[in-house]
Formats: C-alpha cells, structure tokens, sequence
DNA sequence: CCTTTATTGGGTAGATTTACCCAATTTTGA
DNA sequence: TCAAAATTGGGTAAATCTACCCAATAAAGG
C-alpha cells in the first residue's frame, strides 16, 4: 500500500524540494499539492490523500486552521506539520487541530519519513524538541495530584475544615459533621486563611482544587 | 563529543545484542552494563553516563523506580526506556519517573539511536504510537477549556459575571471592573446561581473551573 | 518536665452573600 | 412590529463570612 500525500506549502521550491526528496521512496505517492489553505482544503476533497504535509505559514489562512477544517471534514485523513516553528504556541494549537505529526523544517529527511509512515498508521511522530515540550505540559498537569503532602503547613485538622469548606459547606455544616462546635470549625478555616494568605471561601475553593485536596 | 551510555537489562543476550548494535556508532560509547536496578543506580554513581538505556521489567526493583532514584539524585542523567511493553501505564510512569525518552524493543535500530542522541541533548524521543497515547491525553486535559460555550444557558454577561465572582471577587469589586451597580452584579449572580442550581460562592467556584472559565 | 503546637470553644463587629420583592430600558428574534 | 429575553437598578432581611479579641485542654517533641 502507497501512502498518497498531499504537499502543502505555499513556496514552488519547497514543494519541488520535497517532491524530489520523496520521490525515491516507494511507499509514497505525491498525490496532489497546495499553494494555500483553501487551495489545500479543496485538495482534500479531489485527491483523497492518506497522509497531508503541511506547512503552517501559509498566504490565506493559517495552516492550523485548515488542519482544522480539514480534520473536521475528514477525521480519517493524517495531517503533518512541517515547519520552520518550533514554539509551544504553534505546536499545541497544532495538535489541538488534530495533527498527526509535528517535524520542523530542519529535522532530517529520514525524521519526516518516519513522520508521514507514523501518521498514515494513526499514530502520532513528534520531533524531539516537540516532544519535550509536550512532556513538560504533561508532568504540569499531573503534579498537582501528587502534591496532596506538603500542605504548606496545615495540620491534619485543618485539611479536613478545608476539604469540607471548599466543598461549599458552611461552618455549621461542617460543624455537624465533624462533631465540634462551629466556633471551633470557623477557628481552623481563620488559621487556614492566614497560614495560605488568602481571604475568602472562593480562594480557598481554588486552593484546594489546584493541591488536589477535592476535585473541580 | 561522544554519548556516555549505561546500558541496563536483566537479559545478558540483550545486552550484548545492543553493544553490537551500537558499535558501529562513532558517537556512543556503552560505558558499562547493570542486569538489576540496584546495579543500574550504583553505575550511574560510578561510570557518570550521559544517557541511561532503561528496560521496564528487571528482578529486583522496577525500572520505572530506578529512573526514579536516577533522575532524583543525578537528574542531568537522561534515561531512555526501552522496553517491550506498549500501554498507557507504563509510558505515563516513566514520563512521571523523568524519562527522557521511550522505545519499544521492536523499534528499529535506527529509531533507538534517535532517541538516545535527542535524550542526550536534552530533549525527548516518543516512540509514534507512544506519542499518540500523550497527545491523546494533552487534548483530553485541553478540551474542557474549548466547553466554554454551551455554559447551560447562562448569557455572556452572566458569564462575565461568574468569571469575576469565580476568581474571588466580591460585588462592589466587580461592579466597579464591569462599570455597573453593585445591585446590577447581585442581580446576574443570583440568576446564575438558579439556573445553574447552585446555592454559593463555593459551588460557582468549582462549576467555573469544571467548565474551563477559569483555572485553579 | 516543660515548651510548643494542635485542638477546642466563646464574644463581637462589620462586610458580604443569599434570596426574595419590585421595575425600566435595551436587544433580539420570530 | 411585537413579544421574549437580556441587562440594568433598587429595597429588605436573614444567613453567612471574615477578622479581630479572648482562653482551656490535650498531644507532641525537645
């Protein structure tokens, strides 16, 4: 099976560059290519490739919107960026638009091939200066789960006021389920407030939520 | 400068495979072995290499805690896995544990040497289909910030308002950033609260981030 | 043993919220 | 054009919170 590829760039020479760069290989077919999105969009439609290669700068719109509208259209088609950006702000919103692979410019031509081999699988090829960058995003969003310890001071009773403060309820509620007076209960959530410098119950709620302690 | 490696696996056949593999190589050099986790932390105090090649399943401890202990004492080692196993729990543990890189024995050699030299400069090689199961995980973490719209029928202004309301703000406070009477703000929130069923600030809080309005 | 910390409880005062009542103006969509 | 929805604003009252004041008892650690 051929892997049928769509060129999307908007400069004659890349496209030519690639096409040659391509041209040995036997398990790709240049199918069709694309000077702009538009053009790229409508592509998609007549050549039904397998795999797209698109460039992000592009004259019309932006490559990442037309990854957008072509993903939408057709979720089965693999869409790679081959870029000269190599910063988180383009690359995440790459992948927000369902691209399949991410390969700068720069990257050897041997990285590209695994790249389109890797999207016309399914599965997804990310350069590894990409690669970091989505790592580092990755342990961001799972550390604040394992940062339950170190409470920034906060005794065993405390975490508990506050688990049950952030959960929305009030002092004599909490009161009444930990069995102490609400005097006691609005006690613990003053020290709270302190030791956090923080000010009210909707600081708190965020508190609790970022250290894992409930859930949004 | 040549690629100071440490090459850890309880197979002595694999290790070998790999010394041959790898021999050819000008700019690695395997400076020592380990068949055990306990092993593989000891080398690294002795032969200082620059990359740490990683199996998963060893006899003693798991290579997912070695990486761990590696990374926690000597955290400018980059340790790649290579192992046979291919799932989400896994891949996630060494991301978390501080792996610089993961790839499934039955990856090509060449693949392999990618990731060693991307882990060498500090940078991250993800197998395709490992790749895909992060990316998977980056848009399922994303999404809930795209759900800002259907926010159940509250009006952009009431939505406005609940940004405000959820980040800590109090009435006046918000009347005078939106440029209104504070009976005017009192008036959105209270609808906010019934249309949505909610009964406090806490609960508007923890709604808000759900839906990706604010963060925590 | 003694000091510190945690946990408990009370009082007071002002600020804020929640939850109702009322209605005018503007915008939107049918 | 006309009705519905959105946005605006005011009044009142009870509930709740925030922030101080005070202190006793129990547990933990040096």
């Amino acid at each position: 099976m051929t892997i049928r590829l769509l060129l999307v760039d908007d400069h004659q020479v890349v496209r030519s560059g690639l096409r040659m760069l391509l041209a040995s290989e036997s398990d790709v077919e240049i199918t069709c290519e694309a000077g702009t999105a538009r053009e790229a969009i409508a592509a998609v439609e007549n050549c039904r490739p397998d795999v797209v290669l698109m460039d992000i700068g592009l004259p019309d719109m932006s490559g990442i919107a037309a990854t957008r509208a072509i993903k939408s259209a057709h979720p089965e088609v693999a869409v790679v960026a081959l870029t000269i950006h190599e910063d988180e702000e383009y690359f995440f919103k790459m992948l927000e638009a369902g691209a399949g692979g991410y390969v700068p410019k720069r990257a050897a031509p041997e990285e590209l091939l695994t790249a389109i081999r890797a999207a016309a699988r399914g599965e997804v090829y990310l350069y590894p200066s990409m690669a970091k960058l989505l790592v580092k995003d990755f342990l961001a969003q799972e550390r604040p789960e394992e940062g339950v310890t170190s409470l920034d001071g906060l005794t065993d009773r405390e975490q508990e006021v506050l688990r049950h403060v952030a959960e929305g309820a009030t002092n004599d509620e909490i009161a009444e389920i930990l069995v102490i007076s609400p005097k006691t209960v609005a006690r613990h959530r003053e020290n709270i407030l302190q030791k956090l410098s923080l000010h009210s119950r909707a600081e708190l709620v965020r508190y609790a939520i970022r250290k894992g302690i409930i859930k949004a």
